[in-house]
RNA sequence: GUGCCUGUAGCUCAAUGGCAGAGCGCCACACUGUGGAUGUGGAUGUUGUGGGUUCGAAACCCAUCAGGCACCCCA
């Protein structure tokens, strides 16, 4: 009993309570999406390496992808990102399809990478896109459909901001410091670590990459300047559009934001929950103008962002923002009273479900009080005992298990007896 | 891939080298045609797994697996 076997590391099992979280997700998802006039697609949850082997990053497609062997002996990955995929998918039909393109999925993904609170192996990833147009209204509007998908769980700009910087712009700002192009990744991914790390730590670590100090100096001014959107077309427009789609108070610049993704090149974003414990993107996105033309397609420029399952559910939880979910698999019970009224007792099931109700039948004879409780534990509203002195007449006792209240009636009037109960 | 912490009944945890326990849950009965509340009784286990030290290990040591935290990376 104890020799059971052991799940495979970092995936989860959804028992039906995580189930209906990862339901709501997907409902709170779809509505958002579409919504906005999203339609929903998906691709392959297994692809060659070559798709992530030109623009996902090194770290992403040598470290943490589930790439295997298959028996062809060809070399398969487990889908660890989605945007890849939509390139390909595009660029295949991209002088039959209708742009601009927009287009959401929801569905598995695999990273190998050590899990814990907020990372798991397995895990259900939101993406959304949009393709063919390249104006910061359009980044706008990806904006504003997270916004709207944090507005729908109940995260209020209190709780949730999304932070936007440029690409574009920083490298320019990079250039006015003579920062040179081949250091450009290890500046940004610096950047992106230097809420986690002490000053003087990065300051060492600035060096270290051969940051004069007036570049340091310099880098250090635009990191903690937060109006420098301000000087920046594209994202005065950006902000302008955002506020005319009503979810500026969701969104803030902030030049710290850089992101690992090599395929973006223009807006990016993150958002993030400000008060709880858990200082992981709840989803991040941005503008890429090449990966079309990347994977063999016309150049076209596309704006996204994905979600994780993950960091999104623990949020929610811990914030007290989950509905309870009804687990109740069935309103009703129809009690079998024994060997001789089973056949009965299912006759009657299959009559009321016929009606459009959801109804369970105790599917052995057993004691009654073991049936109740049953019905009980499961939450139901309704058990039905057909019994020898109702099946004598043509009738059932319906009772309403969260009342107390039980009447008699006849059979051709428990479904109106039900309804009323359900109210 | 690296460092640190944790793993005991279904769940939450106690027992710090000397008989493996409590609360909750579960089962039975009070109540053989009716659930929730209450009372009484009952069953829980190779102490994650494998090895070692010891007269004696849940505890100490080694390995391994899993989870957590911090790196790394990112949804």
């Amino acid at each position: 009993m104890k020799k059971s076997i052991q799940t495979v590391k970092g995936v989860r099992e959804f028992y039906p309570e995580a189930m209906s979280l990862r339901n709501y997700l997907y409902e709170k998802v779809r509505g958002v999406s579409q919504a906005f006039g999203y339609q929903e697609w998906d691709g392959p949850f297994i692809e060659t390496i070559d798709l992530y082997a030109a623009k996902s990053g090194e770290e992403l497609v040598k470290k943490q992808s589930f790439t295997f062997e298959d028996r062809g002996g060809d070399l398969v990955t487990l889908r660890p990102e989605l945007t890849p995929s939509l390139a390909r998918m595009i660029a295949a039909k991209q002088n039959e399809l209708t742009f601009p393109v927009r287009w959401w999925s929801f569905g598995p993904f695999w990273r190998y990478e050590q899990p814990q609170k907020g990372r798991t192996r397995e895990f259900f990833q939101w993406n959304i896109d949009m393709l063919g147009v390249n104006s910061p209204e359009a980044d706008a509007e990806l904006i504003a459909v997270a916004a709207g998908f944090l507005r729908s769980v109940g995260l209020s700009p209190e709780r949730a901001q999304i932070f936007v910087n440029n690409r574009r712009l920083m490298d320019s700002e990079f250039d006015a410091l003579d920062i040179p192009p081949e250091k450009r990744l290890d500046v940004s991914n610096l950047v992106d670590r230097r809420t986690k790390m002490e000053p003087a730590k990065w300051d060492e670590n600035a060096r270290d990459l051969g940051l004069n100090q007036i570049q340091l100096d310099g880098l250090k001014g635009i990191l903690g300047n937060f109006d420098l959107w301000k000087k920046n077309e594209e994202l005065t427009r950006l902000f302008a559009a955002l506020d005319a789609l009503g979810v500026s108070e969701y969104v803030k610049f902030d030049p710290n934001i850089m992101r690992g993704l090599l395929y973006y090149t223009g807006t990016v974003f993150e958002a993030f929950e400000t008060t709880g414990s858990l200082k992981r993107a709840i989803l991040g996105g941005g503008r890429y103008d090449n990966l079309l033309a990347d994977v063999g397609g016309q150049p076209l420029s596309g704006v996204g962002f994905a979600m994780g399952d993950v960091v999104i559910g623990i949020i929610l939880q811990e914030a007290g923002l989950l509905p309870d979910f009804d687990l109740t698999p069935a309103s009703v019970l129809v009690t079998v009273f024994d060997k001789s009224l089973l056949l009965k007792s299912y006759a009657l099931a299959s009559r009321l479900r016929q009606s459009g109700l959801k109804v369970m039948v105790y599917p052995e004879p057993a004691k009654l009080p073991r049936q109740f409780k049953f019905a009980d534990k499961m939450k139901m509203k309704i058990a039905l005992v057909l019994g020898p002195d109702e099946a004598a007449n043509s009738q059932v006792a319906v009772k309403n298990l969260s009342s107390g209240e039980q009447v008699v009636v006849r059979q051709d009037a428990v479904i109106d007896t039900i309804r009323t109960m359900l109210g």
